[in-house]
DNA sequence: ATACCGACCTGTCAGC
DNA sequence: TGCTGACAGGTCGGTA
């Protein structure tokens, strides 16, 4: 489900409502754990532990957290997977189905998390996550292009590697390619560079409108507070097979590229 | 190394 | 109304 600007809204949002506060009791589901660390040290990490700052890695939410007994040196890693949320709520507000993580807050709420795939990954580690790849919207122009002209993999399915670039999805993989006019089949390494240049700066634009819209809501994505994004009313290529391309009028293609559903325009990207 | 594909899960929607 | 199958924002591991 969550993206790169989809992450940043929700961690920002988590950062401003959780930052200063301290988690006091940690509740763990049973089901299969959607974890990567055992409940029992996640469940030893957190309880007693402030949460300092929450911020986005890639696709990863990272909560620093200080207390007295790991001397600040913890790090909570979650990641989202297609359907997880974290959510602020009121302890008397109905616990939704799938919530797998409930942390209670001196303040009195509550942090839960829900997945009802469980394809998201709780972990507690050191201080030190980098993320498997570079940051998307601080990689200059050429490093971007020196990253792309090493994998020989097709654009769409270099996009989505994030050991290239992190935070990057299916949705803005594919309205960065519409943007730069480039098709998703082409090979990475065969693009000129005025071509990865257009996608440096159309990939970074469509990241900071899609950042500025609170990103894109579709069926169940919604921010720390329960809130829809807005970024869906301006996907081009995304979801509207079939539907004239907007710049040509031609209809947009959907394939599969990596796996992964793929929608271009035929005649714009080259 | 690379790339394709199924697996991991549940929910939803289209089609019959 | 209800069943079946396809598909979904992500990643991982196996295989060719």
């Amino acid at each position: 489900m969550p993206e790169l600007p989809e992450v940043e809204t929700i961690a920002n949002g988590l950062n401003k409502r959780v930052a200063g506060d301290r988690i006091d009791s940690v509740w763990v589901g049973s089901k299969p754990e959607p974890l990567k660390s055992s409940a029992a040290e996640i469940s030893a990490t957190l309880e007693g532990a402030k949460v300092d700052r929450v911020r986005r890695v890639g696709k990863h939410i990272v909560f620093d957290l200080g207390s007295e007994k790991t001397a600040g040196d913890r790090q909570w890693i979650v990641h989202l997977g297609m359907t997880g949320q974290m959510l602020v709520a009121n302890p008397e507000a109905e616990t939704p189905k799938h919530t797998h993580l409930v942390a209670k807050l001196a303040s009195g709420r509550e942090l839960r998390f829900v997945d009802p795939r469980r394809f998201g990954r709780l972990e507690v580690r050191q201080t030190g996550f980098t993320g498997p790849g570079a940051e998307p919207l601080s990689i200059d122009a050429d490093d971007f292009a020196r990253l792309f002209h090493t994998s020989k993999a097709p654009v769409k399915a270099a996009l989505l590697n994030q050991k290239l670039l992190h935070g990057v999805g299916n949705i803005y993989a594919d309205e960065a390619l519409f943007r730069a006019h480039i098709r998703p089949r082409r090979r990475a390494n065969a693009l000129t560079k005025s071509e990865l240049r257009k996608l440096h700066a159309a990939l970074q634009k469509v990241l900071r409108l899609a950042i500025a819209a609170g990103g894109s809501s579709i069926s169940d994505y919604v921010d720390a507070d329960g809130e829809a994004g807005y970024f869906q009313i301006q996907h081009r290529a995304y979801g509207r097979e079939g539907k004239p391309c907007l710049t040509c009028k031609t209809p947009i293609k959907k394939i599969v590229v990596g796996g992964r559903g793929t929608h271009y325009c035929p005649k714009c990207q080259k």
